[in-house]
DNA sequence: TGACATTGTGTGTTACAACACCTATCTTCC
DNA sequence: GGAAGATAGGTGTTGTAACACACAATGTCA
């Protein structure tokens, strides 16, 4: 049976309101699968938000992304992914060139490395997306996407 | 109606898994929630941690609380609480005080103008979680936080 | 054509977070 | 009562994030 939220987070003051509850709940899941995911990838030496970019530029193919475009395709976007990325173009992961039509342009690839790493990637990130949402019927999951994705429409 | 996460976000791929859109679709909502809170508390100079900290503090009351206990009860949580405790009493949120009885505990208490603050911030708060929830039906929001306690289940 | 806005990117600085390590206090058990 | 271990807390260092700003290339329009 689930756990009730508040006391598991040992907290004495009641929700204001059945919208907080949710609202803490979505929080306080995501902390956790992030962190779960953190460490499952720490052993490959990326943090969740490098595997994000990997997948984004995977996804994107040979044609690459610049910095905008992958910036605001990121989960969690952060403002500073010029730095990310020349961190991960000096891991090797990425490879960045600039545009010869707009030279403003600066285009980023995922690499052979890059490609290798998150294919290597793929079976351990699924096998714990299974573990964590796996015991979830598919009308359950369904739900549950459907849920977030309406409370993603107001914001 | 909901928007598909997969064109929402531009990724060519198609998920492995619903566990994996599923577990996607948790962290994107987070991560705009927790941009909406960064923006709604910016104007009163307080992260979401910090907030989420202050909260903890008004609902341990006047016992206060030692720094591990703040730090277990935080929806993500810090291993630099210590710090972080630092800026708010330098802020004068909260206030601390050795333990007589066992003098490793050191105890953290919210301050008056912590809970000046806190309390300033209950309502806007609200009005957050009302509008990004709000749409939502009591039944439905039930079920969202009871799917998402079975995803922390297993965390 | 030349001023000016727009768009894409990069940099400098400050604050914060992560990690490992260290100190102080208390408990236990011989 | 004293060593060993457990528990609570703090510190030093390194890397990263946030924010404002600056630069470069392109588009726009008098």
């Amino acid at each position: 049976m689930a756990k009730n939220l508040r006391t598991e987070i040992a907290q004495t003051r009641p929700f204001a309101s059945r919208q907080q509850e949710a609202h803490l709940s979505i929080m306080r899941t995501a902390a956790a699968l992030d962190h779960a995911v953190s460490e499952a990838l720490k052993p490959y030496g990326v943090t969740p938000a490098q595997y994000n970019i990997l997948r984004i530029l995977r996804g994107a193919g040979d044609e690459g992304l610049c910095r905008n475009a992958v910036r605001d395709r990121m989960v969690a976007k952060v403002p500073d992914t010029t730095r990310m990325l020349d961190r991960m173009e000096a891991a090797g992961l990425v490879e960045r060139s600039r545009d010869e039509n707009d030279r403003r342009f600066v285009t980023t690839r995922i690499s052979d490395e890059g490609l290798r790493l998150t294919a290597e990637l793929d079976e351990p990130m699924e096998a714990l997306a299974h573990k964590h949402a796996g015991h979830l019927t598919k009308s359950e999951l369904t739900m549950l996407i459907d849920l977030l994705a309406r409370i993603r429409e107001v914001l």
